[in-house]
DNA sequence: GTCTATATGTAGATAGAC
DNA sequence: GTCTATCTACATATAGAC
C-alpha cells in the first residue's frame, strides 16, 4: 500500500493537476465543516459528503482526522501571517507607531480578509476552537505564535512600563475579543436587540473593528499607567 | 418503565437522600468531563467512569446527553448571578457607581468562588463553551442573559454616549477577556514565557482580576469618548 | 488517485432483573 | 433507584479492485 500523506516527507512524485484540486476541495470542506461543528462534532463523512468525494478519497488526502484538521489550520497561516507583517511594516512606513496602529495591524488584515472571502470567516472559527482547547496548543504554536512573538516584542517597546507577564495579558484579552467579533455576531446581536441587526450576517463592519482597536488599545494603555 | 426525568414536570415524591447524592456525583462528574473534553469529546461512559457510577445510572439522573449537559449549566448558574447581583448591591451601597466598579462587581466574584472551590474553574470552562457555541444559545439565554441585561443596563447609565450596539460589543468584548483570563491560563503563560508560571496552575491571582477590570474599563470608557 | 466494500471499535440509549 | 446486558447506529480507518 501507498501510505504517502501530506505533512510527511517529501513525495517523489509532483502531484497530477486533478489530485490537488480534489486536496483542495477537500480541505475547503473539512474547513466548513470543523468551523460548523468542532473537531469532535464533525465527521469525516460529513466532510466527504461537503466535499462532494467518497470518504476513502477524504482520508487519502487528509492522512486521517487529526492531520486534516491541521492541514486545514496551517493552509491559510502563512497568509494571514503575512498580511499582518505586510500591515505592520505598511504602519511603520507611514509615521511613527503607536498601539492602536499596531493593534491595527494585527487585527485588521483578519477582518479585510473575512469581509472578501467567507472562507476567511470559517477560518476565524477555527482560529477561535485552536486558541480555545490546550489540545491544539502544537497547532497554535507553530502556526500563531512566532507573528504573535513578533506583535507582542513590538508592544513591549510602546508600553514599555508593564511586565512581559502583564503584556502577554493584555495580549490575550485583546486576541479574545478580536476572535469575539470575528464569530460572535450572534452574542452581540442578542445583546443589542432590537431590529438592528447588521446586513452581513457574521462579517463585522469597519467601524466594529475600529472600535475594538480602541478599546484594546485603551486597555493595553490603561495598564501601563501604574494603575498596576 | 419509568420516564421520570430531570427537568420533567414536578415528581410525585421527593426522591430519597441516598438518589439525591448520587445525582450531585453525576452532575459534579459531568461538569468535569464536559469542561475538559467538550460536549462532543465528553462520552457517557467517561462521566460514568468519573462518577463511579454505572452507565445506566447516568441516563437515568441525566436523561440523556443533551439534558445532563443542560442540568450541568444551569445548576452553579443561579448561584453565580446571586453573587454578581450581591457585588452590584454592595458597590452600589459604598459610593457612586464607575463602570470600574460595575465591571469589578460582575467579573470578581467568578475568580472568588474559582479560588476557593476548584470546580468553579471547571465550571468557568462550561460557560465558555456555552458562550462560544451557537448551539447552546437557548441555554446561554436562559442561564446567564438576564443577569447579563442587569449589568448592561447599569452600564448604559454610565456610559450613556455609547449606541446600543456599541455597548453591547464592549461587553462581549469584556465578557470574552473575562473568560480568555479564568479558562486560558496556559495560553498567557505561553505567550508571557519563562519561569514566572503562577502557581496555582489555572487560578487567577487578584493582581490579574484587578488588571482584567481595568483593561475592560478602559475600553468602555473610549468606547464613549466620541472616538466612535 | 479514485472508489467500493468492509473491518473494528465505540457511541448513546434502553430493557428488565433485582 | 440501581445495575447488567444488550440493541442499534455510526464512527474512523483500511483493503484492494480499477
Amino acid at each position: 500500500m501507498q501510505t504517502e500523506h501530506p505533512f510527511d516527507r517529501k513525495r517523489q512524485r509532483a502531484p497530477s493537476k486533478r489530485a490537488l484540486a480534489t486536496r483542495e476541495r477537500v480541505l475547503d470542506a473539512a474547513e466548513r465543516i470543523f468551523a460548523a461543528r468542532g473537531f469532535d462534532g464533525a465527521t469525516i463523512r460529513d466532510i466527504a459528503a461537503e466535499a462532494g468525494e467518497p470518504v476513502g478519497s477524504v482520508h487519502h488526502h487528509g492522512g486521517g482526522k487529526e492531520l486534516l484538521f491541521h492541514q486545514a489550520v496551517a493552509r491559510r497561516s502563512v497568509e494571514l501571517s503575512q498580511a499582518r507583517r505586510d500591515a505592520l511594516e505598511a504602519a511603520r512606513a507611514s509615521g511613527p507607531l503607536t498601539l492602536e496602529r499596531v493593534l491595527d495591524a494585527f487585527m485588521r488584515p483578519f477582518f479585510a480578509l473575512a469581509e472578501d472571502e467567507p472562507r476567511w470567516s470559517d477560518y476565524a472559527r477555527l482560529v477561535a476552537l485552536v486558541s480555545a482547547d490546550d489540545r491544539w496548543r502544537g497547532i497554535a504554536a507553530e502556526c500563531f505564535d512566532p507573528t504573535a512573538a513578533l506583535f507582542l516584542s513590538e508592544l513591549a517597546e510602546l508600553a514599555p512600563d508593564l511586565t512581559r507577564r502583564t503584556r502577554a495579558q493584555a495580549f490575550v484579552f485583546s486576541v479574545s475579543a478580536m476572535l469575539s467579533l470575528l464569530t460572535s455576531q450572534g452574542r452581540i446581536g442578542a445583546l443589542g436587540a432590537e431590529g438592528t441587526e447588521n446586513p452581513g450576517a457574521g462579517r463585522a463592519t469597519p467601524g466594529q473593528v475600529d472600535h475594538l482597536v480602541a478599546f484594546c488599545a485603551a486597555g493595553f494603555a490603561v495598564s501601563a499607567d501604574g494603575r498596576r
